[in-house]
DNA sequence: TATGAATGAGTATTCATTCAT
DNA sequence: AATGAATGAATACTCATTCAT
């Protein structure tokens, strides 16, 4: 039975809104169902017409999330050949992200604990694999003389937790733009992988 | 209602040391005191023979953390004063610590949302001082001419979110020696700088 | 998990009734919510669903009930002027109220140390206004010469002290009337006030 | 062995006087024994050398109260024939024994709920052979015909509520001497008694 | 699609009591 | 006579989840 007022789409889509800023505020243990259905505006019973369980509600939210980061990075970085061009495109497309979905790179980072064995394991597949791009990319780079890091392996741990690191402390309303803050983080990455620079 | 092996230092001391490796495992929300109890080898009542209540133990455990990570820094740093040293003595010990102690600087980053607000404001204000630290080399640095950064502000950021992100993946069994791990993030945290090495 | 019966109603009423037997029997804080949920026929937690903590729950005990007997009072009170009858519609409406309802006065009078310093202000608060209807009828009396007493102040209560007291001892199945008892009672009071009787 | 500072008189003594206190103002269950030691000035354990559990240590104070009480009522009543002098010296003592003693004939009244059967049994066999003191003193007077009241029964149990209704508000800073109290009481029951009053 | 009443297991915390020292 | 570390059971309260309506 349709009950006054039901909104089916509204709902889902707010819920998925809502549920981000709660667990990026809270964490997702101290999110309550209570509480998000109280935020969306539903019975804490209403809930389950759009999730099956607690603990799928975060994996969805998180997989939504990494793939869409994978997608965006996909597309940009398709055509780009040199290992150079591909760091500059990786830097700008990983900073964009993490500063416009903010809060939800933030939780893809914290919630990893929160995750049953078996989501967990998928989630950090994908992040793998995406921080593999990054991986490949300088290893490229030093295969073509371009980049002079002694130890990639290292280079990219330390390039990732300095790019990531913008989800932690990014403000929207802040002095730097997007594009300066790419700006800045290009020539980090760039120093630290002692990258050639085209004369 | 055996009283037989009451040892009250020594179950003070493991309530400290199982607590990090919970709450870094599975996150303070996530871990019961029933649970903390029983790696104990007490009665969760008895947590309260040590504790006032979970919340109180969350911020005495951080405030431990950062007040060791604050005094190891300030012993390595007396006495030292050229910007460029005063630089390497800080990725040194902050690679160190957060080698060492990677627990429990793990659960210093991760926690702070679970914190009341006058707790967090607390840590999050010795936090500040610590990270201040670095800034005031960077400044100095800048202004002595030893380091070309564009934006200072930006460089801490970035120099710190590297440098903490050790702790997200380093495994004391690895390939790695923390002497040879300090190495790279000098010479990583200089060419972020665009310090001049001395000839 | 059958919901099989779920019935809010009906079992809000059995919360009130079960709640006021069982307060009076074994005092406030003696009764667990698990042993009013057990009597009701439904779990703790489900007591949630009507009650905000166990404390305001006896609050609105106790603020229903005084209410009550402020509403009775003054139903049966209104178009009597004189003192004399106002002083026997006094002593038989609380009379009525401290047998048929005598369980909910019991712990009107007994159940105040249990109530939260902000609630308990609120109930002294309305029983002092219920205790000055007596004090007024008392002062008025003393100013048409139809009683005598000397110290009003002090025979207001003694009088609700000896008023209230049939709570404690009441039986329905016992030998007295109600009536009788008003009787004897209403004989009392005028005694004590010297209370003129018309002849 | 004797620690350092171990006091037992004193501490005995104390523990009587803090445990009434407490529990007129709190009530038995909402006094914890953490609390009550740490008023006394000592560990919770230790109370065991003074008590054997909580509800003897109730039960102990409850009785000796009543036996004060029981004990001063006879010494004052003894040699005292005449049924109306008997009438005022019950009203005196009572008097001044709930005024001078008011917390402990408080929890006296308030906390026979708190007793385990078999205690209780005790106790309100004990407070009705002394409320019975009463009963016989009215039934002599009707007897002599110096009294005159309808219902006997009833008029004991009035006079009793509004005598002892005195430790509900008696406060030794108040306007009201003792002296005072006791003879308007002893008006009061006198009219409640319809006492011939002796020309 | 939504409600609201319900469950049963869980949570942090408190408590009376014990007992080796 | 006193401590302090411990127990085990209890307490108020919360939570994810279910389901008839």
């Amino acid at each position: 039975m349709r009950t006054v007022g039901s909104n089916g789409e509204a709902t889902e889509k707010m819920l998925r809104v809502v549920g981000v800023r709660l667990i990026a505020k809270y964490g997702y243990e101290a999110v309550s169902l209570r509480m998000l259905a109280k935020e969306v505006g539903i019975q804490a019973g209403s809930l389950y017409n759009y999730i099956n369980n607690k603990q799928e509600f975060l994996f969805d939210l998180l997989q939504s999330i990494i793939t869409d980061l994978f997608d965006d990075m996909d597309a940009r970085m398709s055509g780009v050949e040199d290992p150079l061009e591909r760091l500059k495109v990786f830097v700008a497309v990983h900073i964009e992200f993490h500063t416009r979905r903010k809060d939800e790179v933030f939780i893809g980072n914290m919630e990893l604990r929160s995750l049953s064995d078996e989501h967990r394991k998928i989630i950090v597949g994908m992040r793998n694999r995406y921080e593999q791009l990054l991986g490949d990319i300088i290893q490229a780079g030093l295969d073509t003389g371009q980049f002079h890091v002694r130890d990639g392996h290292v280079a990219k741990l330390a390039i990732l937790a300095m790019l990531t690191g913008v989800s932690h402390w990014y403000k929207p309303s802040g002095r730097l733009r997007i594009g300066a803050l790419i700006d800045e983080y290009t020539e980090f990455a760039m120093a630290i992988l002692q990258a050639d620079t085209p004369s």
